[in-house]
DNA sequence: TGGCTTATCGTCAAGTAGACGATTACAGTG
DNA sequence: CACTGTAATCGTCTACTTGACGATAAGCCA
């Protein structure tokens, strides 16, 4: 580099979002250390020298998560750089979004040991830095991605019932939808879900078709949000 | 900050799309310096100590369009930060993606001289750094978005014409729309555009009715895309 | 005036969404 | 085993949107 320029720590930040017991869940860390000691934040940690944005990434959500390998949706979410948004100097914060099923409360590692799921309604006020906006564009992105992609696969295990499915939409977009509809659409959307063969009884009713996510990257037309327009 | 951290330079590039003569330009640079000296690469700049990533877009915004505030469309597009990217060392470059109407070319700082409008298409292969992954990460976005947002109009000037707009689908979508449809769609979805209650006669035909972007944030329901689905 | 060009309005068939009735297939229970 | 409760799944009907395309309208120009 020619001349002397700012150089400044880069973070990551993970969002990871869950929906367990019907309620939209994100993965949050009791801070240990100033500053914020004691508060509620986001998971990170800072990028090394040589180690991609994703990678980086990738990394925190196994050390937090206590999974070797992630199975899940990651994607970038944006970077926050605000002067002040860090009091121990200039720190970039690159966050990404990452949707996962209802995984086990993490307990292992000493990172993860702090972790815990909240529901995101009660996560209001009480995020360290500028978590409470990451959590927020996050939270809409989610919401915005259900619509025109099968996006909400990534919120159920490996095979689901349409009614989780149901289920997942209605929690991330706190509305009720009609099953009768909502079964019609996914079934009917090519590429959305794709029926495994075998049948499972979870809820007390009649049995339900199993589904694996099917190959579509967007779905085409969307899955129509009520009472936005 | 605790311990050592690796620090690292932060830069916003900036994809700056408009359409000119019904072809999607972006505004180059030609590189006077090395690395890629006398390539062409995305405009773009280090963020300042104190700069916010936002400001910083906008500076850099002002800097290579001549134009002392930029009246558009500014949105992030997303962080590239893979270590090998910048030769110089480890480089994040935050990208931004700007949507202007045809302006004129810029010649004035010294910055803006080395600019120049260049059909999207002809870019191919010429870009420095990673900037042809960024370019293309930046259409593909804007293309998303004029189905589900009425951005389509930050690519016309104040005032424009319903065939003015539909071009700019066409153009950004490299489909030819209906005139009819379209014309029904626009002015039938509410908040996209209102009538400014002129008319006039830009083509030779009969005198257009002129309108002004409307104030939805969101298309509902969208924009269809010929040949998706 | 007649022709040319583009804007704008109308019409019609096909497809989709939302509301909701009806049926099916299990588990439990008397 | 018949009966009841709970879901899953299938159907039906209406309203609305899209895509295709005919018909006018309203300027310019020769």
């Amino acid at each position: 580099m020619d001349v002397a320029l700012p150089k400044m720590t880069v973070a990551v930040d993970l969002v990871i979002l869950t929906v367990r017991q019907d309620l939209l869940c994100a993965l949050v860390i009791n801070r240990a250390i100033e500053p914020f000691k004691g508060q509620r934040a986001l998971p990170g940690g800072f990028v090394l020298d040589d180690e991609d944005l994703e990678e980086a990434a990738r990394r925190e959500l196994g050390e937090e998560t206590g999974l070797v390998e992630f199975r899940g949706h990651l994607e970038q979410l944006g970077t926050y750089g605000a002067p002040g948004r860090d009091p121990r100097g200039r720190v970039i914060a690159v966050a990404y979004l990452a949707l996962a099923p209802d995984l086990p409360t993490p307990e292992a590692g000493s990172d993860a040991a702090a972790a815990e799921w909240v529901p995101v309604e009660s996560l209001a006020g009480t995020l360290a830095f500028d978590h409470e906006q990451i959590l927020s564009d996050a939270i809409d992105r989610a919401r915005a991605k259900l619509e025109y992609t099968p996006l909400a696969g990534a919120f159920c295990t490996d095979t689901f019932t349409i009614a989780e499915l149901r289920r997942v939409y209605e929690v991330v977009w706190g509305v009720a939808l009609d099953p009768r509809n909502f079964h019609r659409k996914v079934t009917s959307t090519e590429g959305f879900v794709e029926p495994v063969g075998e049948r499972t009884t979870r809820d007390g009713g009649r049995p339900a078709q199993l589904y694996r996510v099917g190959g579509a990257e967007v779905l085409q037309p969307p899955v129509m949000r009520p009472g936005v327009g």
